[in-house]
DNA sequence: GTCGCACTGTCGGCTAGCCGACAATGGCCG
DNA sequence: CGGCCATTGTCGGCTAGCCGACAGTGCGAC
């Protein structure tokens, strides 16, 4: 499926794009390209020269970094349909993260200059960007802020729920697919105890663990652990 | 002084503002509104309407926000010459932290109307204004991951670098108006930690104590403990 | 089917950093 | 100059979460 068109559907489920005017979806769509990867194949890592902005729309792509002393940060796994890759379109500066595909993956480029050409014709689109970077600046904060106000379990929980809706990019989904490591490199907890909290949570009802997978039973019970 | 115009000196200083046409500076100076706090007096909290774009051009801004348990996290000391308060701008979503004048203090607003017109009139001046966000986008990620990668001395030291060049605004200073818990609390570490941490490197003649403020010595060796 | 690998589950010792407590000191204001 | 409050300095006990270790389990490949 070469043809960037036939996602115009699978992206119209994520809020952004779906809030976009009509002409713009169909020019970024234009200029799109098709990126296959396969497992844990590199997308780019952080230093490289900006090529772009990115849309996941099969498969799930890795963000995050890791340590000199070997240590891994994962920011998130970026799953359909979500976007990324916006800062060095502003700035021109190079990526501020390693990314690679989680499992194969098919991803939507849209090239760095074809884009600069198009904001530079219709400026007024340079807004509709800004607000990938708004939402991952409010969702950093967020982040921040829980790192150091929440101990382990109630992070957890919030994260759980973020991740169900996407960030807040789409309709929540009852089950996950993630393993209780990259759960544990989000929140930067151990994966023990990350073991230890989410089996408290299913010991509770609250969740349901299987092999790489999470799904949530109560979503209200986790909104109050969230608290 | 209430003549905005006043501070143009002052804003120049600044690489964000100092970047931007100089027709556009002057147009923002223009519509600026000059707003004195006194030391405590709160700008706004988290969850009010947007209210424009501010500078800090005396004094100092503590941004940040309080738990339900009373726990406080301070996002950051904003000193001038530093633009905050973009992200309502774009997306027009209420305030994500709280934010009130840790001295007497003296802001530009650029009121939310003003602004929108502006940009409704000259819609390629939204990527200048993007550059603001892009930029705290890339700070938040930092502290990110020092916060999950980094043991307490590294971070501080890391740190204290950034506060020094105002986070990579203006040029680094020497002297740091800043009490250690000030610095506990942005670094989300007890204040006991911070002091003992701050004494080691007192005792290495890396940086100096005194009563309220912290005074580099040797950046470099600084830029080595931070590793 | 079985081999290998990724993932989950669990234990126990360890330690970085928290927290309460309190003394000492600096600076400001009357 | 004396009193007050903000800030710094320091101690010791406590604990959340880390970390190594290892066993158990699911799943896909051959």
């Amino acid at each position: 499926m070469p043809d960037p068109r036939h996602y115009l559907g699978q992206l119209s489920q994520g809020h952004w794009f779906a809030a976009l005017p009509q002409a713009l979806r169909h020019t970024l769509l234009d200029m799109a390209q098709v990126q296959r990867l396969d497992a844990g194949q590199r997308l780019f890592r952080r230093g490289d020269k900006p090529s772009g902005l990115y849309a996941v729309v099969e498969g799930a792509v890795r963000v995050g970094a890791v340590s000199e002393t070997g240590k891994e940060a994962l920011l998130t796994l970026v799953e359909p349909p979500y976007w990324f890759g916006e800062i060095s379109l502003f700035d021109g500066l190079p990526r501020t993260h390693d990314a690679f595909a989680d499992s194969a993956s098919t991803l939507l480029l849209l090239p760095q200059a074809g884009l600069l050409a198009l904001l530079e014709r219709e400026p007024q689109h340079w807004r509709d960007f800004a607000l990938l970077m708004s939402h991952k600046l409010r969702l950093a904060f967020i982040a921040l802020e829980d790192m150091s106000l929440l101990p382990a379990a109630p992070r957890l929980a919030r994260r759980l729920l973020l991740i169900a809706e996407n960030y807040g990019e789409s309709e929540p989904r009852r089950v996950l697919h993630l393993a209780q490591e990259q759960l544990a490199l989000m929140l930067s907890l151990s994966r023990q105890t990350t073991n230890q909290i989410l089996k408290e949570l299913q010991a509770q009802g609250v969740v349901q663990l299987t092999y790489g997978e999470i799904e949530i039973l109560d979503f209200e019970r986790l909104r109050q652990l969230a608290s």
